[in-house]
DNA sequence: TCTGGGGTCCTGATGCTT
DNA sequence: TCTGAAGCATCAGGACCC
């Protein structure tokens, strides 16, 4: 019998989330090779189900590869609304087994459990228990579990038997458990760094476990050293449950690439209302704006700009933006992603207090009631409302009824 | 085969302040 | 007043993760 961990840390990572969720709510598609990603042309897999994993398909794959690999494969656009409200019904039930919880995304967390034993019994019972909770409150969702001492060999340990996997890892067994795995399993080691260790001549975590950290950091810099004590299985880092954004950004690949400044700040406009949204509703401020363009060969641009005053309001964050496209060059290059970042994000002040500041910018007042209106007639009606409002100019009012009309035709 | 969208963190260059 | 160094902030880009 083990003795009592010092730490013990959980990490819990949905199988298959998104495609799972698609066919809980759809029988149908359930023992199926399912792919949820846009059907668009330039578009790549978000999750594939299990079902269609054997054909080679995976994330981030391009769609038009993946049909080529699985013909058969049914294709459903994604629908993140719903997998945030499953999200929230999983964390809910990480939340009753520790308080502190870290999610990393929509569908795995991080959980400290430390000296949860008296409660929740071993942490084989903890993670049986903590599977056969999520199932229960999800209505069938399975979910892979990792159990160790600290939080990169617990994640390492929810991959290891998917789907449905429990693996649990003594903290005394951690080092030599990872030794023989793949330099690909290394956390922070990707497309870039790991042949660069391989050209040192390591194949496995245990060789890099094994060379000299000065070694590794003249290769490497920092990433170097980090990568040895991961390798060694020490892993300080606590679990964090809550954790401030930050940045919220929005960016679009286009359907064809274009150097049209109209055109890409017609895109910027987008992404600053969708961004501008997104700060309100999370009750940020952005102190700065960054603005993304990828050219058509791919190399990324950023620019960036400090804001005069901090915002959430899309106008505002546009117009920084816009202001920044003449510093990527005249004529500007041609770009196939338009994106805006807003960066430095701060808590907002409550409304009411702002109003005592100096009062809320008019354009502030008028996306807020785009909220609304996108709240009452749905979302479509958004971006021909913020067409409208821009065609009248600022300041002229929402007509309810007209949008309506709009939404209708909208939905047609 | 042809590469998304949401992020985080890190690094090196540069410019400002003391 | 000029100069250089140190410290810090900002910016652009890169790598990575899900």
């Amino acid at each position: 019998m083990q003795g009592r961990w010092q730490r013990m840390i959980v990490h819990a990572d949905m199988d298959a989330f998104y495609a799972a969720v698609e066919q809980l709510d759809d029988p149908s598609l359930r023992g199926k090779p399912l792919l949820v990603g846009p059907r668009s042309a330039r578009g790549v897999v978000l999750t594939a189900s299990y079902e269609a994993r054997p054909y080679g398909v995976g994330s981030a794959m391009p769609m038009a590869r993946a049909m080529r690999l699985c013909p058969d494969a049914v294709v459903v656009p994604p629908r993140f609304e719903r997998y945030q409200t499953v999200s929230a019904i999983v964390m809910d039930v990480f939340g009753r087994f520790s308080p502190s919880v870290e999610a990393l995304s929509l569908d795995e967390a991080f959980l400290d459990m430390t000296g949860s034993e008296r409660i929740f019994g071993a942490p084989q019972d903890i993670g049986r228990r903590l599977k056969d909770a999520v199932r229960d409150a999800t209505g069938g969702l399975t979910v892979s579990v990792g159990i160790s001492g600290t939080k990169y060999v617990a994640k390492v340990a929810s991959g290891h038997a998917k789907p449905d996997g429990l693996t649990i890892v003594p903290p005394a067994a951690a080092r030599g458990w990872l030794a023989p795995l793949p330099l690909s399993r290394l956390w922070g080691a990707g497309g870039k760094t790991v042949p660069r260790l391989r050209a040192l001549g390591l194949r496995t975590i245990g060789d890099v476990a094994a060379t000299d950290p000065a070694v590794l950091a003249d290769a490497l810099g920092n990433v170097g050293r980090r990568l040895h004590e991961l390798a060694r299985a020490e892993d300080a880092r606590v679990v964090e449950s809550a954790r401030a954004a930050r940045s919220i950004g929005s960016e679009l690949t286009l359907s064809v690439d274009t150097a049209d400044p109209h055109e890409i700040a017609r895109h910027l406009r987008r992404a600053a209302d969708q961004v501008a949204r997104r700060l309100r509703r999370s009750g940020y401020v952005a102190r700065g704006v960054r603005v993304k363009l990828k050219r058509h060969d791919f190399r990324l641009l950023t620019r960036q700009r400090s804001l005069a005053e901090r915002s959430d309001v899309a106008e505002d964050l546009y117009r920084v933006a816009v202001g920044l496209l003449p510093s990527f060059g005249e004529p500007l290059p041609q770009v196939r992603l338009v994106g805006i970042a807003a960066f430095d994000l701060v808590p907002a002040e409550p409304p009411a207090q702002q109003t005592l500041l100096g009062g809320p910018s008019r354009a502030r007042d008028l996306e807020v009631a785009m909220d609304q209106v996108a709240q009452r007639f749905g979302k479509g009606v958004l971006s021909r409302a913020s067409d409208l409002i821009r065609d009248r100019g600022v300041g002229q009012g929402v007509d309810l009824d007209f949008l309506r009309e709009r939404r209708d035709e909208d939905e047609d």
